[in-house]
DNA sequence: CCAAGTTTGGAAAAATGTTTTCACGCGTTG
DNA sequence: CAACGCGTGAAAACATTTTTCCAAACTTGG
């Protein structure tokens, strides 16, 4: 052998583009439990992904097997391998990666720093800064800074489609004095603010807590000095390896939050969202996905 | 099962002693390579041993198996087991919360997204996108579509921070065409195409192919169509429990691509980020962090 | 050395697994 | 709207594997 036979993983993705649906199906369902969902026979196989059998024997073939046994051998080399294989195989995540590339160190960063943030979270001041977002009594206005203009974005659409009454304060802070005017109490400010924490935020929090405004703060494991003007703050860990800092924590406690606002008024979103369905097929932007 | 199933090679050792004589030359030659020597079919099997078939069909009935296809099934078992081996990792993470609180569900999907994507992360192919994002002989297109808009945002915000020439094509794609107008053969477009994937997105991609433009995708597990013209295509498992897709992985993808290209041209990146530090102190948008 | 009991493997039967064929349904095209 | 190509799975055909049966070959104790 003068080169390593390649995974059958990397078969996979080498032809992903050439696989139909149901072989997509049955690729999908063997990535997601590797390589134990393929070590079967080709009939069970087949019916744990739910397809038929000869959609396997075709793919397998397309892989570029000469029949399923031939598959199977090669599946069963690879776990071979890996037993015997390093010591230790790192039970880690980007398996293929040698060990001190930068996926490997940003992998464990960003364990760290969710499991961090994770558990750094009171669940009751959850539940509660959700009903706070969920209240459809007042606005929800969502702001970021330079940085978490982005995540603010993200926050506008998707509670755009979950609920009315929703303004993104876009990052010109020229023009927030505008929408601080139109401001009332009971009325909602979501606030994203990692440092290096900007003095126009702060401005802002303050003039919208004068009017009654219930801020919710996403902000860093350092917290902004906003913290002092919200009424619920959530601190993510954000430190990687790098000259900036990581957005996913925080990205993941707001889609957290996006999800829990959902499931607490889905009989009201259900049909907004069957009505946006409707809406984006009208307009064709859209293919249909089956 | 309250018991921990005893391993193929505990029964060998209790029944060793009621074993014949050509069944302890299998046993032996399954203990000298386990459990390699104990994979194959039974004839194949039988013959490596040098013993005949039905010996090894006798035996294995005696250390309590019905048949061979079950004591095949338990070392599979086995050997999946050690190489999945410490899968129990996921440190407890909303600690405090209620285990079916929906902070708990959703911790353990966007570990698995996590998880998946990683280990399906092709990193050589990672490491020539970088190099081609990194590339500042062309320029840097970024797009997204309704949702990942967002995300090509925040790609923006950083690479702008990293390299010259970087745009952003704003998501109201009918400026789309005034931006392929200028690009040229070695120029780059980032783009973020997740479910469901947008026609407008794919003729951009196609245009942009056309004039030579290398296109780095990100998209979800289930590939978006501009995967054929693209050069290199990312994978990022987004299902959680909900209506939505979550861009978790999605996002940390984007950010090692941003950690890679910020180590990959350090030197260069220094200067600039220095001179943004600079500028930004005297507009004295951020307060001293101390 | 013989007879009874045990072990062994060849070969056929049974079971299971794999591949091929074919017709149906679906979307596309002229 | 008919004709075509393509993807799909039911079912038949085929191949392999597993089990069973049985006779030959050992072993052992008289």
């Amino acid at each position: 052998m003068s080169k390593p036979a390649p995974s059958v993983r990397e078969l996979i993705r080498e032809q992903y583009s050439a696989l139909t649906q149901s072989e997509r199906k049955f690729a999908n369902s063997l990535l997601e439990n590797y390589p134990a969902a393929g070590l079967a026979s080709i009939t069970i196989v087949a019916a744990n992904a739910d397809v038929s059998t000869p959609t396997v024997a075709r793919m397998v073939q397309k892989l570029g097997f000469k029949g399923y046994p031939q598959f199977h051998q090669a599946l069963l080399k690879e776990l071979e391998a890996q037993v015997s294989g390093p010591t230790q195989r790192r039970a880690n995540w980007a398996s293929e990666a040698p060990e001190g590339h930068l996926l490997n160190r940003f992998a464990q960063a960003v364990t760290d720093n969710l499991g961090q943030t994770f558990s750094n979270l009171d669940y009751e001041q959850f539940d509660l800064a959700v009903r706070q977002l969920a209240d459809t009594e007042g606005r929800l206005y969502v702001v970021g800074g330079r940085i978490t203009r982005a995540l603010a974005d993200y926050a506008f659409t998707h509670f755009q489609a979950i609920r009315q009454h929703v303004t993104h304060m876009t990052s010109s802070s020229a023009t927030w004095p505008h929408y601080v005017l139109d401001m009332e109490a009971g009325d909602t400010l979501l606030m994203f603010d990692v440092r290096r924490y900007e003095t126009n935020l702060q401005r802002l929090a303050e003039l919208a807590a004068e009017r009654g405004v219930k801020i919710v703060l996403i902000t860093d494991q350092w917290a902004s000095p906003i913290t002092s003007v919200a009424q619920h703050t959530f601190n993510c860990w954000v430190e990687i390896p790098s000259a900036w800092d990581s957005n996913i924590s925080t990205m993941m406690l707001l889609e957290a939050m996006i999800a829990a606002t959902q499931e607490e008024s889905w009989d009201e979103t259900r049909e907004r969202y069957e009505r946006l369905d409707e809406l984006f097929d009208m307009t064709r932007l859209f293919r249909k996905f089956s």
